[in-house]
Parts: structure tokens; C-alpha cells; sequence
DNA sequence: CTATATTTGTACGATATCGAACTAAAGGAG
DNA sequence: CTCCTTTAGTTCGATATCGTACAAATATAG
């Protein structure tokens, strides 16, 4: 690859890693407890996409190792947020639900997160948020196909 | 804010996160021993920018707290990349300047890179990565402001 | 000058992240 | 069925991250 293109993809990724931290960095201010981004990533997901899914899956979803997954899941149930109970077809495995109490979090999280998101609406808009995230869902999926 | 548009904010976002993660788990699979991406960014940032700035500085630079550099710093000193002498303006502080071995590392690691860098590019070329950059340069600048 | 407030960095504790090694269960070959 | 391999999840240890509390030096008010 010629030189002069690196740059480019060095500044994207330290944009996009500074903006990750940043963001995050917000949101779990908000948090709290001790409530972490993968504990509300985690809460939507299962409401999202499907409750009584099993840790392996629901770590594959998020990219992370699976060890990762049960610290998150253990801190969820300990906060009753979420509860396990084993897999009827495979009795290795568990599978997540999530608790009345984990959903109320996970709305009302969503809606202090909305009214947040007003002074920065000001400044960058919803359309352009909206313009570059096909760019940023075709790069995710190069990065995820390159995985070893 | 109307609801509609948070969509786009928390997709946005949630691929931002994703691709962060991603490329740190990457690029710090190829890095020795222990050396994580904070360790080779500040190196980076010393040649960069400048040798011989304060942690604190150094800590604002990255966006994290100024414990966090320390900790970032003691690792880098303790593997010979970096070298702190007391500050002579200022005796509660320090300067960090690199060292010939850290100028290396980081140079070699950013060779690696390069070569890294070519299967990704047949995919998402360089073009595309300068086109979005100036609204993640934005988009970081704007949540830089917004911090409290 | 003296007292107070601020700034710089560190120590410590809590929690997060994740790789390696492990256990238990399931699948597959014979 | 028995043995071997694979899979799901946990445990453990190393390290990262970061908030709180602190000590030392500096800056500021009077």
C-alpha cells in the first residue's frame, strides 16, 4: 500500500476511538450505580433483538470474548437486572432473560439519553449522523471479516 | 428532540464503539509483550507533537484522566520507552521524553501497520476514509465541547 | 510574609477486560 | 457403548481504567 495513504485510515481510526471514548465517557455518567456501557448494551440487546439468548451468543454479538460476557451477565444478575435459567436443549449452557426491573432501567436510560442528545443535535444533525452510517456499517463489516 | 431521530444517533454510535473496539483489538493482537494501544499512542504523540511535555498535558491530549496517564506513563517507563526527568519551571511535575527504544518500537509498529492495512484497503478504500473524516472530526469536536 | 486555595502527580481500591486453563456436557468415530 | 474432540461456561491471574484521597509545590489573597 503506497505510504500516503495511511494517514487517512490512521486519522479515521483516532477519530473514531476518541469519539468512542468520549461517548462513552458520557454516557456512563449518567449511569448509576456502577452500571457500565455493556451492562445497557446488553439490556437493549435482549429487548431489541430477542430475550433467552445464551452468553456464548450474545458475546458473539458484541465481539467480545466470552469471559467478558459472564463478568457482564454475573453484574447484571447481581443487580437483578437480569436472570439466568438453565437450557432445556443443551445443558451446558444457560439461557438470559431479562427482569421487569432490567427493562424500566434500560427505558428510562433511553430517555434521559434522548433529551442529552439536544444540545448536540445543535451542532452536529440527526441527518449527518444518518449520512455517514452506511460508511461506518460497511466498515464494521470489513473489520469484522477480517478477523482471524 | 423528536424520538425518530435517536435512532441514527444510537446507530451511529453503536458502530463507532463497535469499529473502535475492533481495530484496538487488532492492531494490539500484532503488539508484544504487554503494550497496549494507549502505550503506543502516547508514543506516537511524543514524536508527533513533542517530546518533553507534562503528564498532566499528556492526559488532556488523550482525553483521560491524569491517574490513568500515570499508569500509561509508569508502563512505558518500565519497558524503557520513555524517560521522565523533573520539570525545572515547576518542581510538582515532570517531562516525559522518549527514548531511542520507544522511538523505535513505535516505528516499527506503524510499519506493521502499513502491511496490516492492504486487505482492508481492498475493501474500504482510502478515498472513502478521507471523505468521512472531516465529519468525525467534527463530530469529535463537538463532543469535546459538550463535555461538562 | 502568612494563610488559604489551586495544581501536579501518586497511592489505593473497585471494577473491567481478557487470555489460559479448567469442568461438564455434547457430538462423532469406531 | 467407549474414546476422542468439540463446545459452553467459569475460574483465575494479569493488567487497564478511573474515582477518591492524599502530599508536595505553587499561586493568590490579605
Amino acid at each position: 500500500m503506497a505510504d500516503d495513504k495511511v494517514p487517512s485510515y490512521f486519522a479515521m481510526f483516532n477519530e473514531i476511538g476518541i469519539i468512542a471514548q468520549l461517548a462513552r465517557a458520557a454516557f456512563e455518567a449518567r449511569m448509576p450505580d456502577g452500571m457500565v456501557l455493556p451492562h445497557f448494551s446488553v439490556l437493549n440487546h435482549l429487548i431489541r433483538v430477542e430475550d433467552g439468548q445464551t452468553p456464548l451468543v450474545l458475546a458473539r454479538a458484541f465481539q467480545v470474548p466470552k469471559t467478558s460476557m459472564t463478568h457482564t451477565l454475573a453484574g447484571l444478575e447481581k443487580r437483578g437486572m437480569v436472570e439466568t435459567r438453565p437450557n432445556p436443549e443443551d445443558a451446558r449452557s444457560k439461557r438470559v432473560w431479562i427482569t421487569r426491573k432490567g427493562r424500566a432501567f434500560r427505558d428510562d436510560a433511553i430517555k434521559d439519553i434522548v433529551e442529552d442528545f439536544a444540545p448536540i443535535e445543535a451542532q452536529f444533525s440527526g441527518e449527518r449522523a444518518s449520512a455517514i452510517l452506511p460508511e461506518l456499517e460497511d466498515l464494521r463489516k470489513v473489520l469484522d471479516a477480517a478477523r482471524d
